[in-house]
DNA sequence: CATATCGGTTTATTATATGAACCAATGGTT
DNA sequence: AACCATTGGTTCATATAATAAACCGATATG
C-alpha cells in the first residue's frame, strides 16, 4: 500500500458516529504505525484536509475539504439538487429518505430526510457509508453500472450483514437483470434488520449513473399499499432528479 | 516534499476557473514528473478524491469529498449559515458579498452573493483562494489570529497583487492593531484592482476566528454613505454569524 | 504523411517512508 | 503522593517505496 493511500484510507476512519480521532486511535484503527500516522496526519492537516482541536488533540476533518466541495458541487451539483427531492418525498410517503452517490467501491450517503408521519422511523447517519450488494441504493446502482464495476465489486468477499443478506455473486446478478427490467431495486432486511427499502438509480451526464434515491421504512409498515405507493414514487423522483442533472436513463439497461 | 504532500498540492491545483485538467498539465503545473504525478492521481482517484471524465480523460474533484463535505459541516456548519447571511447581505446593501474561511496559509471562498441592484458589480470565482496580506477578509481575520499564524503569513515573502497591495510585514502589522480595535478590515484596490472591500472576523468555538464576511464594491461607487453603511452592515451580520456558530468575540483583542 | 501531444507504462536508481524504542505530559487509582 | 496506564509526539538506523527518463500506442494537427 503506497503513502497516499495511506494517508487517505486515514480519512475514511472518519464518521458521522466518529468525528474526531485521536492519534493513537487512528494508529490502532488504521494498523498503521503511530510515527507514521503522525507524519501523515501533519501532513493532512498543512493542506486543511483535517485539523486538530480540543486540549486533547484529537483530528477531525479540515476546512480545506469544503473548498473542494464546492467546486464538485459547481461540475456535479447532486447534493444540492438532492435536498430538496429528498425532503419533498420524504414528507410525501411518511418514511425516512435518502440519496447517496457512487464513491468508489461504496456508496455514500449525500442527504437525508425524516418525516414526522411516525413515531418510529428508520434513522440514518451523517455520510454513511453504504456496501453495494446489501442495499437496495447499491443494487439499483449496479444494476446499471459497467461490467468492470460490477465484477470488481462481486469479485471481492461480501459481508453478510444480516441472516437474509445475499452474497452469493450469481444470485445478485440475476436480481440485477430483474433490476434493470424493473427500473428500482428492493431490499428487505438486507442491510439493517427490520429495514424495508425501495431505491432508483439516479443519472448524471451521458446516462452514466452516479447515485440512487431511496425511501427506508420500518418491515412492520410496508403493507401492499404503501409498497406500491414507494416504488411509484422513489421512480418518479428519480426520474425528475436526473433530469435535472442533465442526464438521461440508458435507452435499454446496460447488460453488465 | 514528501509524497503525501505532493499529492495534496496537486488537488490545489483545481478552481472554479480551471474545473478540470489533463495529466500533463497537472505535472506541467505542478512541476512533478509525469509518472508520479499519474501514480498519485491514480492513488487520489481511488480514494474517490478525483475522477476522470470523458473521452480526452481528463481528471476533476470527486465524489469523495461530499462524504467529508458533510461531517465537516456536521461539526462546523459555517457554510450553511454563511449562505443566508451573505444572500440577506447582499440584497441589504446592493453589493457582492462572500464568506471566507481560513485553510491552512490561505483563505477559501465558501460562498458568495451578488446583488441586482447595479449593472456593474465584483464578481467572485468558485472557492476562490484569497491571500491574507491583500484582501480585506484576511487582515481582518490575522487580525485575530494567534501569533503563530500571523508570524508565518507575514515570514514568506509577499505576493503584490496590484500597485496598492501592501507587501510590507511592519506595515500590516500596524495596521493589524487598527484593525484589532474598530473590528472591521478595509482594503481599496489591494487584491483586484478597482475593488473596495471591508470585511469582519467570523469567530467559531472558543472565541477562535475561523474566516471573515465581507462586502465588496466597485471603488468609483463607494461614497462616504455607502461605506459606512457597509462598515456597519457587515460588523453586524459577522457577529449574529459568530453568534450561531456558537463563538465569541474575544473580550480583550489578541496581541498577535 | 510527418509531427506533436496526449495518457499511460516500464525500470534501474535513490530518496524517502518506516517502526521500535523513547520522551514528556496527563489523568486516574490506590 | 507514588504509581501505572495512556496520551501525543520524536528519534534514527534500516529497508521499502517513490522517482524520473525513456518509451509506447493512440489521437489530433498541419
Amino acid at each position: 500500500m503506497g503513502t497516499t493511500s495511506k494517508a487517505l484510507s486515514l480519512l475514511r476512519l472518519f464518521s458521522g458516529s466518529q468525528p474526531e480521532i485521536g492519534l493513537t486511535e487512528l494508529s490502532r484503527q488504521s494498523g498503521i504505525n503511530k510515527a507514521t500516522v503522525y507524519r501523515l496526519m501533519s501532513d493532512l492537516a498543512e493542506y486543511g484536509f483535517v485539523e486538530q482541536v480540543g486540549a486533547d488533540r484529537m483530528y477531525r476533518i479540515g476546512p480545506g475539504v469544503m473548498r473542494l466541495a464546492v467546486l464538485r458541487e459547481t461540475s456535479v451539483p447532486l447534493r444540492s439538487i438532492a435536498k430538496e427531492h429528498v425532503r419533498a418525498l420524504a414528507e410525501e410517503i411518511g418514511e425516512t429518505t435518502h440519496v447517496s452517490q457512487i464513491s468508489g467501491d461504496e456508496l455514500s450517503t449525500l442527504t437525508y430526510a425524516y418525516s414526522t408521519k411516525h413515531g418510529t422511523r428508520v434513522t440514518m447517519e451523517d455520510a454513511e457509508r453504504l456496501p453495494f450488494h446489501a442495499t437496495s441504493s447499491g443494487l439499483s446502482v449496479l444494476a446499471y453500472s459497467n461490467a468492470a464495476l460490477v465484477d470488481s465489486i462481486l469479485s471481492k468477499p461480501l459481508d453478510k450483514r444480516t441472516p437474509q443478506t445475499i452474497v452469493d455473486p450469481q444470485q445478485i446478478r440475476d436480481e440485477l437483470k430483474r433490476i434493470s427490467l424493473r427500473g428500482h431495486a428492493e431490499s428487505v432486511s438486507g442491510f439493517e434488520q427490520d429495514v424495508h427499502s425501495v431505491a432508483a438509480p439516479i443519472f448524471g451526464g451521458g446516462a452514466t449513473v452516479c447515485g440512487a434515491l431511496a425511501i427506508a421504512a420500518p418491515v412492520g409498515r410496508v403493507n401492499g399499499a404503501l409498497r406500491s405507493r414507494m416504488i411509484a414514487a422513489v421512480q418518479d423522483r428519480a426520474r425528475m432528479m436526473t433530469e435535472m442533472m442533465g442526464g438521461a436513463m440508458p435507452v435499454s439497461p446496460d447488460p453488465g
